[in-house]
DNA sequence: CTGAAAGCGCTTACAG
DNA sequence: CTGAAAGCGCTTACAG
């Protein structure tokens, strides 16, 4: 294995000046950067990380926690941040985690363990954060959750405006003539950190506006970011209120499963059941019928994350909250409700 | 930041000590063992990852290369991966690659920079290891693809046997009716490296075997692995060849895409056209109608790659190519072909 | 602009 | 069974 050393002694330099060519250091003269330069591509040397980051004392690669598995949007996030970071030349390293584990201790403890430059988190329990938050003592970024009123000041975080589409979304069925609304996801406690319970506050204020009551008992349903889970709670919410005739699903895996499960019990989308999800995910482009939902923008999520935390390891650059603007893509899962037993063309 | 130092001080004992308890040295009296360990407990203390790897020169973390984005086949595997791995103590950095790029020169890259401990690859192609596998100084699995005619030293393979269960669908569909079957996925040169290449020999026996003539102008048609790739080989096949009554998609990402293109040119599934997949993935039981595919067992692919390369980064274990069984899962994508005009019932 | 040297936190023969 | 010491490959004041 070749060295700096190896490289100082066929350049003919010092392995001082040597790191300091390989670290653009300004001063190195001009002749000795060309030859130290020339040599490295000669032996297509690479320094050893390991001894790098033992001497900076910042260790290990920055490391992205994935909250939640089979989770296709914060699976097409993750591959655009680790692309990005990639061309930056950051190594990367990825925890996936439960959907209901405690990701601020994960990150603590891998913080004492190889203390890793900076976190990228896809999901987050502000809960998590606001108890332990504090002790993460590297730059963070929360994507896809808002972190603005936690006071963190390690803490970044992008997000789309979850209060107002979800206020979109339910004003739109509303407008479409649904008056019996289920909603399913999130977690049923309804602690405030949970993210489905921004979007769940812009449905209430939509109904309200609207003069409608929503009956949580009723209408509510919690479930896991899954297909699975969407189809379970799909099933345990029209048992339960038979007369809904539109659902949101808070994410749109769980939408894939809610369609599933409306198709299992003998309905059909949208013409019993009309159903929107949330994210924007690929799939939802490719179901039948295609799927109507909030379009986040994850390439603009991952990059606004990317650059950020970039720029907060390498300089003391203050943190951001940032809402990311999202669209309401309309497919093919939403109509106006029928009246029972009319006939009604497409 | 406490380091081994301060362990030795708190415990009385010397560093040398120390270190030999943390890595379960056996020369190390029972007294010294207990003393150690509790004052490792009581400061939290973990050992400095850098610092290890650059004196045991083996260094960074196991590396997962994944070949294609949005691949929700290797997403599912590579959450197991990681999960196994990481259970097992093992840090894990992933690297998502193009499906076209080479992952060999990659992996090399990356052993020049940081010799990771060892390589998974989730997809591969047999040409770029042939060329230069050999290079790759690390032990490494191969997952989904065969490496067994390949004499590589350091490359063990788990897969599912393609050419057989390539077969097996052919067979199935022939049976089924469909005399006229168009197949969609792999690469257009058939260099026998690629993956599709050994489903394809199955197919092309089976067709054989019942005495049917396959066409690959008029009944083959390219794609990428993704769900667009399929929607779009699937159009250009049915135009090309308007007699086709059911469609092999070599990958069920790529399937997803081809119902959706049924659909939109207006015909219906498993009705007008039949479609079966291969991989056996989660979202495939969501689809309407539910896809027909080949389950590959994703889970124990996972487990027996990852305990391969283990016990081969710390013993010198003899490499393995083995193949994993798998099951046909009947869903409703696949029904027998109607004669023009008729009408079926369901 | 450059070199010599200390030191990052750990492991491991070596000697006892 | 244990300690003292060398050394992994690098960076960075320090002195010139």
């Amino acid at each position: 294995m070749t060295t700096i050393k190896d490289i100082a002694r066929l350049s003919g330099y010092s392995i001082g000046t040597v790191s300091r060519v390989i670290n653009n250091h300004p001063d190195v003269s001009e002749a000795a950067r060309i030859k130290v330069e020339q040599v490295i591509r000669e032996q297509n040397f690479q320094p050893n990380s390991n001894a790098k980051q033992l001497k900076q004392q910042s260790n290990s690669a920055i490391t992205i926690i994935v909250k939640g598995y089979e989770n296709m949007f914060f699976e097409g996030i993750l591959e655009r941040v680790q692309a990005i970071l990639r061309d930056s030349g950051e190594d990367v390293a990825v925890a996936f985690l439960d959907e209901y584990s405690n990701e601020v201790q994960t990150a603590i403890q891998l913080c004492a363990a190889r203390k890793p430059k900076g976190f990228i988190f896809l999901g987050g329990n502000l809960e998590f954060f606001k108890q332990d938050g504090h002790k993460i003592d590297v730059p963070c970024v929360l994507l896809t959750n808002t972190a603005k009123d936690l006071e963190l000041t390690n803490l970044s975080s992008y997000s789309t405006n979850d209060e107002e589409a979800g206020y979109t979304v339910i004003d739109y069925l509303i407008r479409q003539g649904h008056s019996k609304v289920g909603i399913i996801g999130g977690s049923a406690s309804r602690i405030g950190s949970q993210i489905g319970f921004r979007r769940m506050k812009g449905c209430l204020d939509a109904f309200a506006e609207h003069g409608l009551f929503f009956d949580e008992k009723t209408q509510y349903q919690p479930s896991r970011f899954s297909m699975a889970g969407g189809y379970e709670s799909t099933q345990k919410l029209l048992k339960k209120n038979p007369e809904i005739t539109a659902i949101f699903a808070i994410g749109d895996t769980i939408a894939i499963g809610a369609m599933r499960a409306i198709k299992d019990m003998g309905l059909s989308i949208p013409e019993d059941i009309s159903v929107i999800g949330y994210d924007g995910i690929e799939s939802g482009r490719y179901t039948i019928p295609r799927l109507s939902t909030i379009h986040q923008d994850t390439e603009l999520l991952a990059r606004k994350g990317v650059e950020d935390l970039l720029l907060r390891i390498n300089y003391s650059h203050p943190i951001t909250h940032e809402d990311i603007n999202y669209t309401m893509v309309e497919g093919e899962s939403v109509a106006k409700p029928r009246k029972r037993k009319e006939i009604r063309g497409r």
